[in-house]
DNA sequence: TTGTATGCGTTATCAA
DNA sequence: TTGATAACGCATACAA
C-alpha cells in the first residue's frame, strides 16, 4: 500500500478504467461522442472521481496553448470602483472556468514593470480600463485579444469596447438639478486625462445647451481623492456668484466638496447641492448621504470578461453600453429661495 | 524574412546565440557559475533580449512543478482592507516574480469555484484571512504551505502567522478615550465570527481592568456594513445612561454611528465620541474625520508574502505581529462637562 | 566548458 | 471504438 502518493495522473486513471490514456483525455474534455462507448465513458470519469484526478494545467497549457487566464489592467484597487470591475469580471470568468489576474498598478513605488513581462500565467486576453493610461503603451500591437472599458468608442481599433452611459448620467444629473431651480452650477471635475472624464465635461455642456440661462463655472481636481476635491471644491465655494449645486466627477470629489463646504460654514443641501458619480459605498457611509450616478461596475466586468469570451469564441468585437441611474439622496435640494 | 513569427523559444535563442537550448536555460535561470563561460553567456542573454525571449510558464511549470503562484483567500476585495492587503501581496510578489491570484469570493454572484481543484498544481502556496472563514475548511489538509492573516496565535497549527497588534490598538483608544474623562463607554462590535474581532472584544475587557470605575456596554452589529453599524449604533445611544464614547470594531461601524448619533440630535465629538479601526479611506472622507486605529494593511499583505516564500525556502514558520497606531482625528474629544 | 537526451502531463493525430 | 505515439517548451542528469 502506497503511502505518500502524488497527484493521479491522466495514466492512473487510465489504468484504473482499464483503457488508454487517450481515452481518458477525450471522456473527460467531453469530446468523446460517438469515438468511445458510453460504457468505456462511465468506467473513465469512475475511475477519475475515485482517484480525485484533476487535470494538470500546466501540462494543459502547454499542450493547447491556451491558459484559461485573462488581465484584468486597473489603476488601483483600491478605488473601489475597480474593485468591483474585478469582482464581475472575476464572477463570469469564474462561470467559464477562466482566471483574472491584475495588472498591479505602476502608480504606487517602483518603476512600471511590463505587465507582459511578469504577468506570471501567460495569458488568453486582455481587459483595460482606459484609466490605466500608462499600461495602454504596452498593451497595444502586442496581439492578445483587448476589451477595453470606458474608452472613446470613437476609436477605431480592433477592441471590444464596454462602455457605461456617462453622458445619460450627466443628462440625469443636470435635469434633476435644474428640476429643484438651480440656475448657478459648478463643475468639479477630476483633472486625470481620461476619456472617462472628457466624456463628462462634454455631456454636461451638452446638457445645458437646451438651459442658456443656466451658469456654469469649473474647477479642477488634480487627482480623485477627497483632499484634492476639497480643495478645488473650495475654490467653486469662494467665487462670486457662489453656486447653488456642485456636479462632481466622483463621488470621492462629492465627498470632499460636503467637507469643503462645511468648512465654509453652508449647510448641504440648504445652502449648497452635492452630486457624484459611480455610487460607491462612500455615498452612503456619509453625511448627508450623496445624490450620485450609480455606475453599473460588476455588470461592466461581467460584461467585459464575457465580451473577451465572445472574441475568444471567435467573434467581431462589439460595443456595449450599459445604462447608468441617478441615485436622488440627502445631498441635493431645492436651490436656495427656491419655491 | 518571416512575418508572423510566434514567440520564440529556448531553441530559438540557442540557434541565435550558436549553443545548444541547454545552455541557454543554464544562463537564464542563474545557474551557471563554472559551467558556461562567461563569454557565451553574454551572448546567450544578448541574443535573447534580441529576440524579446519570454520564458513559457507553462514549461517551466509542468517541469518543475513549481508555478511561482500564491493563492490569496479574502472575503471580498471590495473591501478596502482586503484590497489593500493583496497590493502589499501582491507588490512582494511581484519583486519575487511571484503572482498574487485570489479566492473567487463565494458570496458573490455565480457559484464559486473549488479553488482547490487544480490547486495543487496551480499553486505554491495559500496566503488566508481568518475573516474568509468558509475556506478554511477546504485548506486544511490540502498539504500547501499556508499563512495564516489575523489568526489566533495560538492555534499550534504548522502555519505561518502575520497579525496586526490590534491588542495594542485597543489599549491605544482606551486610553485616548479616558484621557478625554470618558468613563462609560459603548462596544460597537461585529458580529462576525471571526478571531480578528474576538481579541478586539478581549482586549478592551482586558484594558478596562485597572479602571474599574468605567462602564462599558456592548452591541453588535451584523456584518461590517455602515447601515447595520448605524442600527447597533442607535441602540448604544438610546440606552439609559447613554454611552459617552463608542469604541467600534471597524471605520464602517464607525461611520455608521457617526450617522446614528446624528439622527439622534447628537453632536460628535461634543456629545458623543466614535473611534474605529483600520484607518480606511472612509475615515477622512467622513466629517468630522474618524479617530481611529490604523492597521498596516499592506505591510501585513507584504508580510504575508515575505513569511510564504520564507516557508517556500525551507524556513520554519514564524509569527509576526506588526505595530499599530491610533490616529487622533475630529470625531473624539472631551467627555461632555470633562474640565 | 558545452552538448545530448529525457521526461514533466496533456492533447491530438494517426493507425489498428 | 480504441490505443500507440508524437509533440508542447523547458530543466537537468549525464556524456563528451
Amino acid at each position: 500500500m502506497p503511502t505518500a502518493r502524488s497527484r493521479p495522473t491522466s495514466r492512473d486513471v487510465a489504468r484504473a478504467a482499464g483503457v488508454s490514456q487517450a481515452t481518458v483525455s477525450l471522456v473527460l474534455r467531453d469530446k468523446w461522442r460517438g469515438r468511445v462507448s458510453a460504457a468505456t465513458a462511465d468506467s473513465v470519469r469512475a475511475a477519475a472521481r475515485q482517484l480525485g484526478y484533476r487535470p494538470n494545467l500546466a501540462a494543459q497549457s502547454l499542450r493547447t496553448g491556451l491558459t484559461r487566464t485573462a488581465l484584468l489592467v486597473v489603476p488601483a484597487l483600491t478605488n473601489e470602483f475597480f474593485a468591483r470591475l474585478h469582482t464581475g469580471a472575476a464572477g463570469v470568468a469564474a462561470e467559464h472556468d477562466f482566471g483574472v489576474v491584475l495588472y498591479p498598478s505602476p502608480q504606487g513605488i517602483g518603476r512600471a514593470r511590463d505587465p507582459f513581462a511578469s504577468a506570471r500565467t501567460a495569458l488568453d486576453g486582455v481587459i483595460a480600463s482606459s484609466m490605466a493610461a500608462e499600461a495602454l503603451g504596452a498593451l497595444s500591437g502586442n496581439g492578445l485579444p483587448l476589451v477595453m472599458l470606458d474608452s472613446d468608442p470613437a476609436r477605431t481599433d480592433s477592441a471590444a469596447k464596454v462602455n457605461v452611459d456617462l453622458a445619460d448620467g450627466m443628462r440625469q444629473t443636470v435635469a434633476h438639478l435644474i428640476g429643484l431651480g438651480h440656475r448657478h452650477l459648478g463643475h468639479l471635475a477630476a483633472g486625470v486625462p481620461s476619456w472617462t472624464f472628457e466624456v463628462r465635461s462634454e455631456a454636461l455642456h451638452e446638457a445645458l445647451r437646451p438651459s442658456p440661462g443656466v451658469r456654469l463655472q469649473r474647477a479642477e481636481s488634480p487627482s480623485l481623492s477627497v483632499q484634492d476635491g476639497l480643495q478645488a471644491a473650495w475654490r467653486l465655494l469662494t467665487a462670486e456668484p457662489r453656486p447653488t449645486a456642485l456636479i462632481c466627477d466622483d463621488d470621492l470629489l462629492a465627498a470632499g466638496a460636503c467637507k469643503a463646504a462645511r468648512r465654509l460654514g453652508l449647510r448641504v443641501p440648504d445652502d449648497v447641492s452635492v452630486s457624484g458619480f459611480d455610487d460607491l459605498g462612500l455615498a452612503t457611509a456619509v453625511d448627508p448621504e450623496l445624490t450620485t450616478v450609480r455606475l453599473p461596475a460588476e455588470e461592466a466586468g461581467a460584461a467585459a470578461m464575457r465580451a473577451l469570451l465572445a472574441v475568444l469564441a471567435g467573434e467581431a468585437p462589439a460595443t456595449a453600453v450599459l445604462p447608468v441611474e441617478l441615485v436622488r439622496r440627502g445631498s441635493t435640494g431645492p436651490a436656495p429661495g427656491w419655491i
